[in-house]
DNA sequence: GGTTATTTATTCGTATACACGGTGTATTTT
DNA sequence: AAAATACACCGTGTATACGAATAAATAACC
């Protein structure tokens, strides 16, 4: 029973590492990690360094290992660069895909749609991300590609609270999202690019409302007063 | 004298890479590498991780590293993808650069045009390389700068016979590179955003010229009668 | 003679042991 | 008492040795 434990070392990882159980900045003991995954240092440090290569973690000369930090300069960033690469990695998508891929696609959306209505938020959210970088692999762009897996790392941990919706509105969003995704799958079938690319955009707009109520959240409430209002209004 | 004898084997990889001295696809043997640079396997393949992140090698289970390939159907995606990123990152870089980088880039740039007079062609290759890496770093958006530097290593690789000017016409095309660049930098230093993207774009279409006719070579003269014809027409 | 199977050699993957560097603490000195 | 230096401990970096897998070559069988 111990097939690829160095891949499912790499693999584990970065699930933990997407769903912020591993939060932004935690250092990384090697041994530690050792003794988790069952295998001794070298091929963990060759996970280390490959995982660093993928911009989920950073490598400190002498200084060990860091999850990568999401400080608010990046987050800039990504709000500018985000619907830039979506659009034309989906509009990529359309014109690419080929039928194994178009099929694996669904699989991974009947999956997000499930873990959604099951209330499994990491499981979700892990599945948007899987859905959004297998349409990635169907743009068939090395170039583009490279950008966006640096997008999603930081859109999955960004995200992690849409996946645990709270009120009403907010299962509104998700039922949405889910809708949003269908039509995408469609409109690739159809292979029309530049739909694909319009709905790219109205998912990130979907996507950065949600992301900014993430960054600047809603401000406490005043008094209780204010408190019931809020609840009535949702 | 034995300092960095890690970081030295890694940066000299990825020079030769970069300059094609390891050919695309070429095999990489791990020993004869160790041999090469004086240290043991466990730090070289720890380098070679780090150029598989790069993108610059692949690893494949059980059969080694192969210097990454540049097979027809990348070239595509890579005339598809390269204005569009050179022109955001350019534009950002007019936006975003910090004196010292500026003044870094001004010196890779001075340094470019005296290996270009100079004839040192695969020096010049990688001054440029420098060069253009060094504006995604004045663009500080990692997200890009991720696609920016896949792009940079085919461009590089591509445009090795760039540097080997042997018509009085090519020797013209890299007198206006060098005057680009300056004219790039005039557009940074003032922070005229369009202007730079713009640019950037002028910058491109000539690579693009280049790079065409190295893909799609001139054909071989038919016969001494138009080889003649040829050497005058120059 | 051609094909397949077995053996052999080479190369990759992993573990372990040791060396080096960095940080924190304690002791000494001012 | 405060600051600086030295020492110790912990964690990372590197080398070497061994085990596993793949490719090649030779031998045997069809």
């Amino acid at each position: 029973m111990t097939p690829n434990r160095k891949q499912h070392c790499l693999l584990a990882l970065r699930e933990r590492i997407l769903s912020t159980e591993l939060l932004p900045g935690a250092d990384l003991d090697e041994l530690s990690l050792c003794e988790t995954y069952g295998i001794s240092r070298t091929p963990l440090r060759e996970v280390l360094q490959r995982l660093s290569g993928e911009g989920l973690i950073q490598l400190e000369e002498n200084r060990g290992a860091k999850v990568a930090s999401m400080d608010v300069r990046v987050m800039r960033t990504f709000f500018q660069t985000a619907p830039l690469v979506y659009a034309n990695i989906s509009a990529l998508a359309a014109e690419n895909w080929t039928g194994a891929q178009l099929e694996t696609l669904k699989q991974t959306q009947a999956g997000f749609a499930v873990a959604m209505r099951r209330g499994e938020a990491s499981e979700a959210a892990l599945l948007n991300h899987r859905f959004h970088a297998e349409i990635g692999l169907m743009a068939d762009n090395a170039y583009l590609v490279a950008s966006l897996n640096r997008l999603l790392i930081d859109h999955t941990r960004m995200s992690q609270t849409f996946y645990r919706p709270t009120s009403e509105a907010d299962r509104d969003r998700v039922r949405l999202a889910i809708e949003q995704h269908d039509a995408m799958i469609a409109a690739f079938e159809r292979r029309e690019t530049a739909l694909s690319m319009e709905l790219a955009l109205q998912h990130w707009d979907l996507s950065r409302d949600q992301l900014e109520r993430f960054v600047r959240p809603d401000p406490l409430p005043l008094d209780v007063h204010s408190l019931e209002a809020r609840r009535h209004a949702v």
